[in-house]
DNA sequence: AAATTTAGTAAGGTAGCTTGACTATATGGC
DNA sequence: GCCATATAGTCAAGCTACCTTACTAAATTT
């Protein structure tokens, strides 16, 4: 059964507490009523504008892919109702994505889980840890930031 | 342009800095001469015992991933030359998947690389910044691990 | 020694991306 | 105003890293 320790340096650590907030989360909203939830359709969503809606080619730029699997993932969401497209005005190549009611809804209900995990958290370390660790975090993350082109 | 501003509470942060560690190191490894590197080969070969070797299901479960899904990564990396399989003397079912001396010149790259990512962090925000980040990790990682049934 | 559990393999499927090739609209230089 | 080029999006095909279902063979339990 000897299964090996596992390591314990930073990066590890970052990597596994990211893992371990992801998969809490995807949990949370899959019992929420949003059993067809995942990380990349949430990615997604959380990169459209709530207001005026984005255009395929920012939500690709802002996530780091191609405007091709963009587009897949907005087919699937646009299908189960949470996304459309409409034309955009101001330029007749684009479209603008844009949320339904029953999109709004699950950003709603996650932005509700998300604090629920988050204040769960800040019971077991207490407020001031998660404060701490949020600065620290950010400090990291700008520090490890590819120089941004 | 008007790409919305990125959020900012703790499980963003937490999956962001992962993202971000993790997407270095890949981009290291890969300069550092293993151009066919990628994580899932890397999570695997850090969950093999480097002096004795592991059993697939072994494995399996330290990743939280099918047997069928480790096999298949073994035979990859065995075919590239990293590991070998080898029949287990106390089970005529088992084998031990074992290092071969390829496998663990990589290991000891993949160790350096990951202590120059973090030097060069510590550079960036300071040697007691890490430290601390580290502990607020550990205490937040264990705050969020399942129960192990 | 029969029934059950366990280690691993085989075959096929799915999610979430990629690259390459294409169409339609927009824009900047002449 | 027209042409060359850039940009927004689509279509098709392929890949990686998993999964499920179904199986074989060896070990363990009863």
């Amino acid at each position: 059964m000897t299964i090996p320790t596992p390591p314990d340096h930073i990066g590890w650590l970052l990597v596994r507490a990211g893992q371990l907030w992801r998969d809490r989360f995807v949990a949370a909203m899959q019992a929420a009523g949003y059993p067809d939830f995942t990380l990349s359709r949430a990615n997604l969503l959380g990169s459209v504008d709530r207001y005026h809606g984005t255009r395929m080619v920012n939500i690709a730029a802002r996530l780091g892919m191609t405007k091709q699997a963009v587009g897949q993932i907005v087919d699937d969401l646009a299908a189960a109702g949470y996304l459309a497209r409409e034309a955009d005005a101001e330029d007749g190549r684009a479209k603008r994505i844009v949320y339904t009611e029953r999109g709004l809804a699950f950003l709603r209900t996650a932005d509700r889980v998300k604090s629920e995990i988050e204040v769960e958290l800040a019971e077991k370390v207490g407020e001031k840890t998660v404060g701490e660790l949020s600065d620290l975090l950010r400090d990291a993350a700008s520090a490890m930031e590819p120089p941004s082109s």
